[in-house]
RNA sequence: GCCGGGAUGGCGAAACGGGUAGACGCAAGGGACUUAAAAUCCCUCGGAGCCAGCUCCGUGCCGGUUCGAGUCCGGCUCCCGGCACCA
C-alpha cells in the first residue's frame, strides 16, 4: 500500500495527545533543572471567522520544527499557543447579526484550534489562553493598575483621530493616509478625553536596549525610526512687547544667525494672544481653517500656507527683530510647536520664505558648484559672528554652550514617538479597572475586585457621541461604591486590542494561576523568549508596546529580564498562486483543510518550508506541493514494498562507505540548516540522501534510522510511523538527535578546477591531502590546459589547496 | 523625499570568510514498464554556434578592484515594505 497520510496522521496526533508528549516540564518538577529551557513562541493569531489560510501555518511550522528539534537535543521546550481574541471584527459581526462577540469568538477559536491540530503542531495545549477570557483579562486590567500607579497612565484632552464611520477614535498607527486602516473610512481630528500611556518616558531605553537584541536589523531600524530620537536645543526667543519668550526646538542651533522669521503651529496655545489687532481676524480664520482640514488634506497640500501674526521676536544671536508667522507645516505634537525658520538651511523654510517673500540668509558655506536652494549639508559657518569658520558639529556645540551660558536655552533631546492612545469606544475589549468617583477622583479597582467583566448589552453600536456602547448601560456605568462610600461612574471606553498581546508570553508561563498573573520562579526559569517568530507587520506596534510593558514590569521587579524577546525572526507572506497577496476578494486563498485532505499535513508542512527562505514572500504553487508529496512517497517506498511490508532491501547489514558519507553529510547539513532556520535547504539535503538511497538494493537500518530522526521535526507523522514500523516501541519525539561523525565528512578526493586567465579550462580529481606543488604540476601538464598556455608566457600561478589552480598567461 | 529589503533558467530557488553559477524541486520534452492510462523508473533541460567533444555569451543596468566577482567598491533602473512638512 502506498503512503497515505490520512491513514497515519490522525493516529499519531492522538498518540501524542494521549501521552501528553508536548507538555513543557515545570521548573519545579523533577528533571527540569537538569535540562536547558527553550521558549519558542509564535505571534498568536486573531481568530477570524475565515479560519486559517496557508499563510498562518508557515511561521507555525517553522517554530514547530525548532520545538521538535530542540526536544530531541535535550531541551525542555515551552511551545504554547493562544488567541488574541478581543477585537473589532467580532464586534462588527455582532452589530450585523446580534450574536454576542463571545459566542463568535469561541466558535472561531474552536475552528482555529481544530485546524492547527491537523498540522500536528506540538503545542502544549494545556497552556492555551485567550485574551478575551475574564481569567486572562483580569491580569491585563491588573497590569493597567500598575501602569496607573507608576504615573504612566493618564487621561488627557487630546486631538484624536475620530472616525465617524466606525464611531470610534483610532491610534495614529491605525490611520493610513488620513483613513482608517480598517475599512478605509475618513478620519478627522477632534479633541476628546482619552486614556494615554506614557510610553515616551521609556523612549530612550526602548531605543538603547535594541542594541543587545538578536533581531533582524531591518526591524531594529523600523523601531529606531519610529522612536525618532533627535538631539538639539530648546531656545527662548524674546517676544517684542511681551515679557515672555517663545520657546522653540531646533536640531540646528548652529544656524541661528540665519533665523529670519518664526513659525508657530495653528494649535499653539499662544496663537490668539500673539496676533496683533490688525492681524487677529486673518489669524483666527487661518486657525479655524486648519482645524477644519483633516490630516489627510493637510498632508496632501503641496503649497505652504500661513499668516503673519503681527508679533515680533528678537533673534538672540543677531538681536534682529523677526516676524512670527502661524503655519500648519509646524506640528503642535512635536517639540514645542514653534520653530525658528532658517530658510538657508531648511528646505521647508526656504519654500515658505519664497512663497511669502521673507528674507533668506545662508549661514553655511555651500560647496563649489552647489546650485540648489536650501543647503542642509556640512560646511563652515558664514554670516554667523562667533561661529564663522566652524563646521556644523562644532558650531552646534559652540552655540549650545553660548545659549546655556546666557540662559537663553538648553540642550534637548526630542522623540517622534508619542504617548500611546489607549482607549477605544468599543465593547469587545478590556474594561478599564477603575471608578470615577463623585468627588472627581479616580479609584483603581483592587486586585480582589478583578476582573471587571463586560456587561451584557443589547446593542453593539457606538453611542455616536464619541462614547462606546458601554456608556448606554446605565446599570453598569453607575456604581454605589461601598469602598469609597461615594457614587461613581465606570469608564465606558475599553482598551485597544494591543493590550492583551502585550504580555501573553508571560501568562503562558503560568496560565492557570488564579491568584497571581505568573509565579516568579516560573518567570525566572522560562524567560526570556528564546525565539519569537511572526510577521513584519508587527515590527513597530506590538513589539514596541510589549517591550514597553515589559520594561515597566522589570522596573517593578516583576520580571527578571529587561527585554522579553531575545531572538526575533520574521516569516514572509505566502502569496497567491498568481503572486498577489492572498485575499478573499482576489479569490486566491488556499485553504489548509483542502490541502491536508488531498496531500496530508506532513506534505503541507514540508512544502511551506521548501518554498524558499523563511523570511521572504513566496507564491503558493499547487504543483509544488505535489512534488514535495512525491518526495515523502519516495521516502515511504524506501522502507516498504507494494504489500506494505518492510522492503527486502532494508537490511540489518553494515553500511558501506558511500552511504556513510551521504548519511553523515546529510546529518551535518540538516543540523546546521535547522539551527539557522534555513529549512528549504535542509529539505533539499534530505532529498539528496533519499535519492542516493533510492537506487540501492541494500538499505541498512543503521543508515535509515538516523535519517528518520532528521525527518522527524519536518514530517513528524511520517517519521513516527516509520520509526514505529522499524520496531521501536515508543515515540521518537525524545530520541537523541543524530550527530555527524567528522570521519565521514572529510572527502578523500576533491575536484580541483583549473583556470587560465580566469576561465575554467579543466578539472582534476586529486587526493584531498595532495601536495599543492604536485597539483600545480599536474594542472600545468594537462592537455586541456596546455591548449591555452602553449606558446604563452606564464606570468603567475595561484593555488588554492583543495579548490583551484589559476594560471595567468600573457 | 528619507530608511530598509529585493532583482539569478520557463517557474520556486541554491551557491553567504570572492574560487566549477543554477544544488534541490516544479514545469516541459524524450524513453522504459503497461493492452491502455495512472503511478513508478531512466535520460535531456540557461542562450547561441555546422551542439559526441568543444567554443562564445550569461546572475537588473553602467563602470571599477582582482589571476578570478552573483558575491567587494562607485553610479543608476525597476519592484516590495515602512516613514513622511518631526524643525
Amino acid at each position: 500500500m502506498a503512503y497515505e497520510p490520512s491513514r497515519i496522521e490522525p493516529r499519531w496526533q492522538q498518540h501524542w495527545a494521549d501521552h501528553d508528549l508536548f507538555r513543557a516540564v515545570e521548573p519545579t518538577e523533577p528533571g527540569a533543572a537538569a535540562r536547558t529551557k527553550f521558549y519558542v513562541l509564535d505571534m498568536f493569531p486573531y481568530p477570524s471567522g475565515a479560519g486559517l489560510h496557508v499563510g498562518h501555518p508557515e511561521g507555525y511550522t517553522a517554530t514547530d520544527i525548532i520545538a521538535r528539534y530542540k526536544r530531541m537535543r535535550g531541551f525542555n521546550v515551552l511551545h504554547p499557543m493562544g488567541w488574541d481574541s478581543f477585537g473589532l471584527p467580532a464586534e462588527n459581526h455582532a452589530m450585523k447579526t446580534g450574536t454576542h462577540p463571545a459566542v463568535t469568538t469561541r466558535a472561531n477559536i474552536d475552528n482555529f484550534r481544530r485546524q492547527l491540530k491537523m498540522f500536528g503542531f506540538s503545542y502544549d495545549w494545556s497552556r492555551e489562553v485567550a485574551t478575551s477570557h475574564p481569567g486572562y483579562y483580569r491580569w491585563t486590567q491588573w497590569i493597567f493598575t500598575l501602569l496607573y500607579q507608576q504615573g504612566l497612565a493618564y487621561e488627557a484632552e487630546v486631538a484624536v483621530n475620530w472616525c465617524p464611520a466606525l464611531g470610534t477614535v483610532l491610534a495614529n498607527e491605525e490611520v493610513i493616509d488620513g483613513r482608517s486602516e480598517v475599512g478605509g473610512h475618513p478620519v478627522e481630528r477632534r479633541p476628546m478625553k482619552q486614556w494615554m500611556l506614557r510610553i515616551t518616558a521609556y523612549a530612550e531605553r526602548l531605543l538603547a536596549d535594541l542594541e543587545g537584541l538578536d533581531w533582524p536589523d531591518s526591524i531594529k531600524d523600523l523601531q529606531r525610526n519610529w522612536i525618532g530620537r533627535s538631539e538639539g536645543a530648546e531656545v527662548d526667543f524674546p517676544l517684542v512687547g511681551h515679557d515672555r519668550a517663545l520657546r522653540i526646538f531646533t536640531t540646528r542651533p548652529d544656524t541661528m544667525f540665519g533665523a529670519t522669521y518664526m513659525v508657530i503651529s495653528p494649535e499653539h496655545p499662544w496663537v490668539r494672544e500673539l496676533a496683533t489687532p490688525a492681524q487677529a481676524a486673518a489669524v483666527q480664520a487661518y486657525v479655524d481653517e486648519a482645524r477644519r482640514r483633516s490630516d489627510r488634506d493637510r498632508q496632501a497640500a503641496k503649497e505652504k500656507t500661513g499668516v503673519f501674526t503681527g508679533a515680533l521676536c528678537l533673534n538672540p544671536a543677531t538681536g534682529a527683530e523677526i516676524p512670527v508667522w502661524v503655519a500648519d507645516y509646524v506640528m503642535m505634537g512635536y517639540g514645542t510647536g514653534a520653530i525658528m525658520a532658517v530658510p538657508g538651511q531648511d528646505e521647508r523654510d526656504w519654500e515658505f520664505a519664497e512663497t511669502f517673500d521673507l528674507p533668506i540668509l545662508r549661514t553655511v558655506q555651500t560647496p563649489a558648484g552647489f546650485d540648489g536652494k536650501a543647503y542642509t549639508g556640512d560646511g563652515p559657518a558664514i554670516n554667523s559672528g562667533f561661529l564663522d569658520g566652524l563646521e556644523v558639529a562644532g558650531a552646534k556645540a559652540r552655540m549650545i554652550d553660548w545659549l546655556v551660558d546666557k540662559g537663553l536655552g538648553e540642550r534637548k533631546i526630542n522623540y517622534k514617538l508619542r504617548d500611546w492612545l489607549f482607549s477605544r469606544q468599543r465593547y469587545w475589549g478590556e474594561p478599564f479597572p477603575l471608578l470615577k468617583l463623585a468627588d472627581g477622583s479616580v479609584r483603581l479597582l483592587a486586585p480582589d475586585e478583578l476582573p471587571l467583566t463586560l456587561p451584557e448589552v443589547g446593542v453593539y453600536e457606538p453611542a455616536g457621541t464619541g462614547e462606546g456602547p458601554l456608556a448606554k448601560i446605565e446599570e453598569w456605568m453607575n456604581v454605589d461604591d461601598a469602598r469609597s462610600g461615594q457614587l461613581a461612574r465606570r469608564e465606558s471606553n475599553t482598551m485597544p486590542q494591543w493590550a492583551g498581546s502585550c504580555w501573553y508570553y508571560l501568562r503562558f508561563l503560568d496560565p492557570r494561576n488564579d491568584h497571581e498573573a505568573w509565579a516568579r520562579d516560573k518567570e525566572n526559569y522560562w524567560m526570556p523568549v528564546d525565539l519569537y517568530l511572526g510577521g513584519t507587520e508587527h515590527a513597530v506596534l506590538h513589539l514596541l508596546y510589549a517591550r514597553f510593558w515589559h520594561k515597566v514590569l522589570f522596573d517593578l521587579g516583576l520580571v527578571s529580564t529587561a527585554e522579553p524577546f531575545q531572538k526575533l525572526r520574521n516569516q514572509g507572506m505566502i502569496l497567491g498562486e498568481n503572486g498577489d497577496k492572498m485575499s478573499k476578494s482576489r479569490g486566491n486563498v488556499v485553504n489548509p483543510d483542502d490541502v491536508i485532505r488531498d496531500h496530508g499535513a506532513d506534505s503541507l508542512r514540508l512544502y511551506l518550508m521548501f518554498l524558499g527562505p523563511l523570511e521572504r514572500d513566496k507564491p503558493w504553487s499547487t504543483s509544488g506541493i505535489e512534488g514535495v508529496h512525491r518526495f515523502l512517497d519516495r521516502v515511504w517506498r524506501l522502507f516498504f514494498d507494494e504489500n506494505d511490508a518492510l522492503h527486502p532491501a532494508v537490511t540489518d547489514g553494515p553500511v558501506d562507505d558511500d552511504v556513510q558519507r551521504a548519511l553523515h553529510r546529510c546529518i551535518d547539513q540538516v543540523t546546521q540548516m535547522t539551527e539557522d532556520l534555513r529549512f528549504n535547504t535542509a529539505i533539499s539535503q534530505m532529498m539528496i540522501f533519499t535519492n542516493e538511497m533510492n537506487g540501492r538494493a541494500q538499505r541498512p537500518r543503521a543508515a535509515l534510522e538516523p535519517f528518520v530522526l532528521l525527518l522527524a521535526p519536518y514530517a513528524p507523522h511520517l517519521a513516527e510511523e516509520l520509526w514505529s514500523r522499524l520496531g521501536h516501541g515508543a515515540s521518537l519525539m525524545y530520541e537523541a538527535w543524530p550527530v555527524a561523525d567528522p570521519r565521514w565528512l572529510v572527502r578523500d578526493t576533491v575536484t580541483v578546477v583549473v583556470q587560465v586567465n580566469g576561465k575554467l579550462r579543466d578539472q582534476l580529481e586529486v587526493a584531498a591531502d595532495a601536495d599543492p606543488e604536485l597539483v600545480k604540476e599536474t594542472a600545468l601538464a594537462s592537455p586541456k590546459v596546455r591548449q591555452w598556455t602553449d606558446g604563452k608566457q606564464i606570468v603567475k600561478v595561484i593555488c588554492v589547496p583543495g579548490k583551484l589552480v589559476s594560471v595567468v598567461v600573457k
